[in-house]
DNA sequence: ATCTCCAAACGTGTATACACTGCCCAGAAC
DNA sequence: GTTCTGGGCAGTGTATACACGTTTGGAGAT
């Protein structure tokens, strides 16, 4: 294994999509957690707290405050005089995510259909355009972003600002997993259960909607690679670090 | 007002209850959660990073990391370059974290009801006795961690360590926001509840466990002052710190 | 040739130093 | 008397220094 090429492929933060953040240790957040989302961090590697700072060109200091964040929000694990790592969750933490994800969203459809508005039906369905041709030009980046997005999207339409905060952190976590236990969900799958929701959602059925979200959600977790040979897969990727 | 009293009663940590953390900044965030949820801080009030590092016998560098995941819990609000101070939640932020816990809650005892063993309920039982002699002694921290416990307890039931640890976080910040907005729903009446919510649970009364839950959170909510002279109140607290 | 042990280097954990921002109050102008 | 201005001060924001634990590479012995 060659231990010359570079290990980290974190960019300083020239990510036009979000209101670029001003604070240094934000910025090196946004980065990595885009680095994770897009993967192009894989899980295991080491971060090395010089390394970064030496790519953001600011000292270990701030570096330390946005490992510390990304800690809490599970994407790194932290050891002790070791240093920082790109999490590995394990099959329990992956399927308590997705349980916990049910919960939420189905109780949010449940509650969106009954004041959801006809122009938020309209934005929806722009955002499920986008999607659809993320998914058609094969971005991966991109479509993972947006199918992502379309739940932060309705916690936001319910005008709870902590759920959807809530929500987000929970869906970076799901993209590690579905990194980490390759999914066979196609995202054009995804996309389609997406459409699916909405059309519940416009016709005010809320059991339907509810049973749609979960459905959806049960479905990317039976794909990802969990419970079959579990024990085989993480063993191969324990000494990819 | 006296300028001179002393503004911080925060002690080191020396809480029995739970497993003493090792590292001193996990220290100084129990003390301060345990400070916010017992009522000894009030909101607003200002957390000196010199005089918080100078009680614990640290750096400010310690004291610092305390305060970011302080921040990030919500109960503590950073403000650039002016310091840290107990946070001052809106009422607009109180009733998404009560329609968030609605959410998950009566999800988690209706999905606790199929896989509930007597065992468990025993364990319920014993908290309910413990909530109830809180409650009788007027021991007001300890019947408000009890009364909270209450419901990272049966997360933890369902075996479910993301959702306790969420659960966890809304609770504190419901003790703060009930502390803020100070709750006419009186903790005996919040004990009653709890025991009609595991009577549910024992009879495997999935309908009636989650109404329940929801009409418990529901009746904390609706007791804060909230709604009526809300202007008023935030009004006359503002200039509290 | 392989294993063990020691030492040096690397990297993290904590403390300290310094710069800079916002606040408070005194003093002057109106 | 009120208001605006400027300087000093308290306190945060960032960087740097140092101590300690971990890792790694090699020398020696079996």
């Amino acid at each position: 294994m060659a231990k010359t090429r570079t290990p980290l492929k974190i960019v300083p933060a020239v990510d036009a999509t979000k209101p670029v953040p001003v604070g240094a240790t934000e910025r090196i957040v946004e980065s990595i957690t885009s680095a994770v989302v897009e993967r192009r961090l894989m899980p295991g590697t080491k971060l090395s707290e010089q390394k970064i700072a030496d790519i953001f060109q600011v000292s270990r200091t701030l570096v330390r405050q946005a490992l510390n964040q990304l800690s809490r929000d599970r994407l790194v694990t932290l050891e002790p005089a070791r240093g920082a790592f790109v999490a590995m969750p394990s099959v329990d933490e992956a399927r308590q995510v997705f349980q916990v994800r049910a919960m939420l969203e189905s109780a949010l459809v449940r509650q969106l259909c009954a004041r959801i508005t006809d122009k938020q039906i309209g934005e929806l369905r722009i955002h499920l355009r986008d999607e659809a041709a993320a998914v058609a030009r094969t971005d991966v980046p991109g479509r993972t972003r947006l199918l992502a997005d379309f739940h932060v999207v309705l916690a936001r339409m319910l005008g709870n600002e902590v759920l959807a905060q809530l929500l987000s952190d929970l869906l970076s976590r799901s993209s590690l997993i579905a990194l980490m236990y390759q999914s066979s969900h196609s995202a054009a799958h995804s996309q389609d259960e997406h459409v699916l929701i909405v059309d519940a959602l416009e016709q005010r059925d809320a059991r339907a909607a509810a049973r749609l979200m979960e459905h959806h959600i049960s479905a990317v977790e039976q794909n990802l690679r969990l419970d079959p040979h579990t024990a085989d897969l993480s063993a191969a990727l324990r000494p990819l670090g």
